[in-house]
Order: structure tokens, then sequence, then C-alpha cells
DNA sequence: CTTGGTTTTGAACGACTGTTCAGTTAACAT
DNA sequence: ATGTTAACTGAACAGTCGTTCAAAACCAAG
């Protein structure tokens, strides 16, 4: 045997990216072989290497496309009403990892596992999502001590929902995106707040 | 040649912990090998055996004695007024996982890497854990919409600082405190609030 | 100085690791 | 129908993995 009947690139690649989100995310980056994605997609380790130069760089890329998929969607924002973004920008930060549980999971867990210059290139990616909320919170006169520190609360605070949230539970994600709002909307102060 | 000179159990031992410790949490726990953990100690593979049955044990040990530690300095708090128990809990929280930074890794990130059994009893301490904030928001009248949610948001937000906060940054370890016990006040709503 | 117990060594076990590559087969163009 | 190329297999490479254990070396007590 050796090609197998209906086998594609542009079939085989997206599975052996998927498999490996899955797979990354569920056991982490070093505790999966790439025997074990080649499994999951239905073929031999050496199939792999059509797809990827080496195991490393499979989980860079995986995360470097998630983080410029996220940064493409944040910086659609309108831009115009500080509060309106400011409520957008949380919506949105739920939904979106709401949507893509495995590759948030790597996004933050695997930054240890890559390469010196891997990491830079996410952790730069990193920060430039972060500006987006920065800058949403210097548009508005928020009420906020640090602008820095807020961005990071703010981030970790809704970062932190895709731990517990699962679908069917107690509360509905609008649920949920309504309530954080509501904390971070008092947590930066006045604008349209209590006071 | 076998043991050696001046080698002793009761040294030995916290040797191991600690040196598993700091690589756990500098490489994961997958990535690291018992062998590099005995390189560190400065001993051979076999003689790791003598303190812990196996490397998944080892792990599981940390995370417990870590939790345990946690709870323990946690419930110690006064539970009078709810405002200042809130303000304490805070504070706490950032200063206990500043002073232990790779067993707070290793209690977030491994979590995966345990055996069910072990992960049962893990997430049992991280549920007391939890439960203490939640009874000083439930003591205190505070404006929280759902009271499970508000403690998970600020204890997200406050194991965030870990991830950024270095000493001798920008700010000290006081300011920050300072800065998220202001954020959290304002998010739990009034009490001696902006009302 | 000997005895008994504790601690460590050194080597071995079988299984698994990421990666490479010649050979084989399916799919497609002519 | 034939030739070309893209996709995959199967096997091998040189290491590393967690774990076990007899033998050796140390320490303390008598």
């Amino acid at each position: 045997m050796a090609r197998t009947t209906g086998s594609h690139s542009d079939i085989t690649g997206p599975r052996v990216r998927a498999a490996a989100l899955r797979l990354f995310a569920r056991h982490g980056f070093a505790a999966v072989s790439m025997r074990q994605i080649a499994m999951e997609v239905g073929v031999q380790v050496g199939a792999l290497y059509n797809y990827t130069p080496d195991k490393q760089t499979l989980l860079f890329e995986l995360m470097r496309d998630h983080m410029i998929e996220l940064l493409r969607a944040a910086v659609t924002f309108p831009r115009d009403m500080p509060l309106a973004d400011l409520e957008n920008f949380v919506r949105f930060h739920i939904a979106f990892h709401h949507d893509r549980p495995d590759a948030v999971f790597i996004a933050y867990m695997e930054l240890r596992n890559l390469e010196p210059d891997n990491f830079a290139e996410i952790e730069a990616l990193r920060g430039q999502y972060e500006a987006v909320l920065e800058r949403i919170l210097e548009a508005g006169r928020f009420n906020v001590a640090d602008r820095k520190i807020a961005t990071l609360a703010i981030i970790a605070m809704l970062t932190g929902v895709s731990t517990w949230f699962r679908t069917g539970g107690r509360l509905s994600l609008g649920a949920v995106q309504e309530q954080y709002w509501e904390m971070v909307r008092r947590m930066v102060g006045p604008e349209g707040g209590s006071v």
C-alpha cells in the first residue's frame, strides 16, 4: 500500500491541523506524539511531514493563525463611542473564545513550548490585541488608575470564562456576557455608570 | 561508587520536590524527564524513587501541598466585616501567589496531566478556596447579579497578575494590590463604594 | 570494629520519541 | 492508454522515556 484512495492535500492538511489542535489542547503539546496525531487523521506518521516541517512549527502555526484571526476580528470595531466599544469588546471576547476553546487553551498554555523566535512573534500579536482594549480605555475618559493594569485585569477576567463555562449549564452565554459587561462597566468607573 | 557522602533522606527529599517544582513550572510536566530532575538534584535517576512512587504522584503531591497551604492561609480570615474581608482576600491572593510563582503556575497549568482521581482531589480543594471568597460575597450585601460568577471573575482577574508582574518593574506589589482592590471594590457595587 | 539499615549507583528493561526516505500507489493531464 | 506527479506507506534511525533492582557505599549504634 502507499497512497490511499481519496487522498488529497487540501483534505488531509486541515485534518492534520484539526487533530493537532484537539490533541494539544486535550493533553498538552509535549504529551502528544506525532503518531497520535497521525492515528487521529487515519494516516501513517511520515505523511504528516507533507504538511509541517516539524512538530514545533505545527504548534506555532496553530497559535499564530488563532492570534491573527482574533486580531483581525478585534480591529474591526467601529471605534466611535468608547462605552459602546468597550461593551462590544467584552461581548466579543467572551463569544470568540467560547467558539474556539481548543485554540484558546493552546494559545494560553503552550507559550513555554515555543522556541524563542516563535514565542516573540506570538507575544507581539498578543500585545497588539491588548492594545485594542487599551485604546478603547484611552478614548473614553474611564476612571482607571492605570490603563495597562486595567487592560490586563479585564482580559484575564474575560478569558477565565472559558475555564468553567459549558453550554447547557446554568447560564446561557448571553447571560454570562451580560453579567461580565456589568462587572466591567462598574470596574472602569463612571461614564454612564453608577455615580 | 554507590551511596555518596552526606546523603540523607531529609535533605534529598525536599531537594527533589524543589527541583521538580522548578522544572515542571519552567517546561511543563510532560516535557520534564526524571533524569532532568535527578541531574538538578545531583543524583542518579533511580534515587528519585526513594521519594516518590512515580512521576505522576510527584506532580500530584506538589499540587496538593500547594492547594492545602493556600486553603489553610485563606480560612484564617477574621470573617467579621465583609468589606474588610474582601479587601484582605484581594491583597492576600495577590501576595500569596506572588510568593509562589512556580507552584501557582503548576496548579493552574498541569491539571490535565493528573489522573482522574488526583484531578478530582485538586478540583475539590480549588472549590473550597473559591467558597471562601463566595462566602465573603454572601456575607456582605454586595451588588452582584450572580455570586458564583463574580467569584470566578475576581479570582481569574487576581490570578492573572502573576502572568505579567515582575518585581522591580514599573509598579510595586503594594501599588498593584491597591489598584486591584479598587477595581474589585467597584466591581461588586456599592457598600462604601461610589454610590 | 562489626553489624544492620539507609541511601545511592549503574545498568538494564521494553516501549516510545521526532524525523527521514526509498518505494508504492492514486489521481490527473495528455 | 500512458506518463507524471502528488500523497502516502512501511521501515528504519539514533535517542529518550519511566521504572526496576542487585550491588555498593555510607551512616549510626553497639
